[in-house]
RNA sequence: GGAGGGGUACCCGAGUGGCCAAAGGGGGCAGACUGUAAAUCUGCUGGCGCUGCCUACGGAGGUUCGAAUCCUCCCCUCUCCA
């Protein structure tokens, strides 16, 4: 650890949103110099979702910066806080995991971060460490540290208190458990989204409150998902997932707006602050154009989970399904034994999944969504005869090579 | 404990006895166009043996020729009062 501080608050200052405070990090960074114990970095993870998406990145890529100058990165998996009921909205009960599916999600974990993050200088740990040995006085102590009207200031519960939404007390503990996590881990700083901090600012009080000097708070900003609207998220299934085969984050990030591209190559491309501010007025003249540049950030964010090979490939098949309309190279093979001598173009459609009812097989060939061997299909009793095989394509992107093998006795 | 409001399809939300498989919006899907799985426009969007049938409006019963709509009980939720 040899930089200085100024050059320390600069590398953790760029692309965040908040930090509180800055003159609290910068003592907490001369008194790390001083002693050379690094800063203890604390950012907690949901176990239930371990497939890190883009979202997720956008925190963990600071960790690795806050790692690179030298500090001490906590990954805390929420295992504790995760397996007794979902806080946001909806009071949907989570089902427990078991130890073993902890342990499973927590090994995807470590196998996702650690394309990012250097797996020598991270620490993962668990928190129903501390809390499954929690005792009840313990826990109800935890609830006197704390109001009813300050939890009402988080907008979250506000919103949702006027609008006579159900609040469980539940949902009033989990800033607490997450506060009590830094206390026990003596947290000297804690990263989280924006839509966190909440939840962060609770961290320091709970620190105060228990005699210990209060963490530093940094909050990142949220990455939009595909919509562009809402937070990106697995549950919300706008999101783009870091193992996902290439083509599929290829064409993720090509379905996203312009609008939301520029979003994007802010929160995710290794861009400097004046590149990315040359893209931008680029885009404005009319220099840059948009779907190159989409191209070149959906390359760039390709190759940083799976090669430079990888973005090239998943490049060039893009343009050769959508741009010239062809087929891509890797398609699904399937072989099909039915006991006729031919099937119905709906049966087949559902047999290998690639419509979900009957009504939806007619709907997609009402409106002109299928063809063979790249023939469009508008009957909707059109049969395809065994022993030989056919390239299906339903829709622009969903493609399937299908031999029909029949059982019945002439062949 | 008392009084009142509300629970509608993937989501939001209209509908208060037949014209309701249920307005409208969002999302999703398909088509056209294009610079891409952008934008825009159009159509579709419960299931099935598909000009018809079945299932569906918190749950269970009931009234009625006919119920998302009326009645009874139950569950959930919000507000106000205590």
């Amino acid at each position: 650890m040899t930089m200085d501080i100024s050059g320390q608050l600069s590398v953790i200052k760029r692309g965040i949103v908040e930090l509180i405070s800055e003159e609290e990090l910068s003592n907490k960074l001369k008194e790390s110099l001083k002693t050379g114990k690094p800063l203890r970095i604390k950012a907690g993870f949901d176990p239930t979702a371990p497939d890190i998406h883009l979202g997720h990145t956008v925190l963990i890529q600071k960790l690795k910066q806050l790692q690179e100058i030298g500090h001490h990165v906590i990954f805390l998996i929420g295992d504790f806080t995760g397996m007794i009921g979902d806080p946001t909205g909806k009071s949907e009960t989570r089902k427990p995991l078991t130890r073993e599916e902890v342990l499973k999600n927590a090994e995807t974990y470590k196998k996702q971060i650690f394309k990012i993050l250097n797996p020598e200088k991270t620490q993962i740990v668990f928190n129903s460490e501390w809390f499954s040995n929690m005792s009840v006085i313990e826990v109800v102590k935890l609830g006197s540290m704390q109001t009813v009207a300050r939890m009402l200031e988080r907008e979250d519960f506000k919103k949702r208190f006027n609008n006579h939404q159900d609040i469980t007390i539940l949902e009033f503990y989990y800033p607490l458990f997450q506060a009590y996590d830094s206390v026990y881990l003596k947290a000297d700083v804690e990263l989280g989204g924006t839509d966190q901090l909440f939840n962060l600012l609770m961290g320091r009080t709970l620190q105060k409150k228990m005699g210990q000097e209060p963490q530093v708070v940094i909050t990142m900003p949220l990455l939009e998902g595909l919509d562009g609207a809402q937070k990106m998220s697995k549950s919300l299934g706008n999101y783009i997932g870091i193992t996902e085969p290439p083509q599929e984050i290829f064409g993720k990030i090509m379905s996203v707006s312009d609008e939301l591209m520029v979003r994007y190559y802010e929160l995710l491309s290794s861009f400097s602050n004046a590149e990315f501010e040359a893209l931008k007025s680029g885009l404005k003249k009319g220099a840059v154009h948009p779907k190159e540049a989409k191209i070149n950030l959906a390359k760039e964010i390709v190759a940083r989970f799976h090669g430079n090979d990888a973005a090239i490939k998943a490049s060039a098949e893009f343009d050769k399904v959508f741009k010239s309309k062809g087929i891509p190279e890797d398609i699904e093979e399937k072989t099909l034994t039915i006991p006729t001598q031919d099937i119905g173009i709906i049966d087949l459609l559902k047999t290998t999944a690639l419509a979900l009812s009957t009504s939806e097989a007619r709907r997609l060939i009402q409106q002109g969504g299928v063809s063979i061997d790249g023939q469009r299909v508008s009957d909707i009793n059109h049969k395809l005869v065994a022993n030989r095989d056919y390239l299906l394509q339903v829709g622009k992107r969903k493609f399937a090579k299908i031999y029909i093998k029949t059982k019945c006795g002439q062949e």
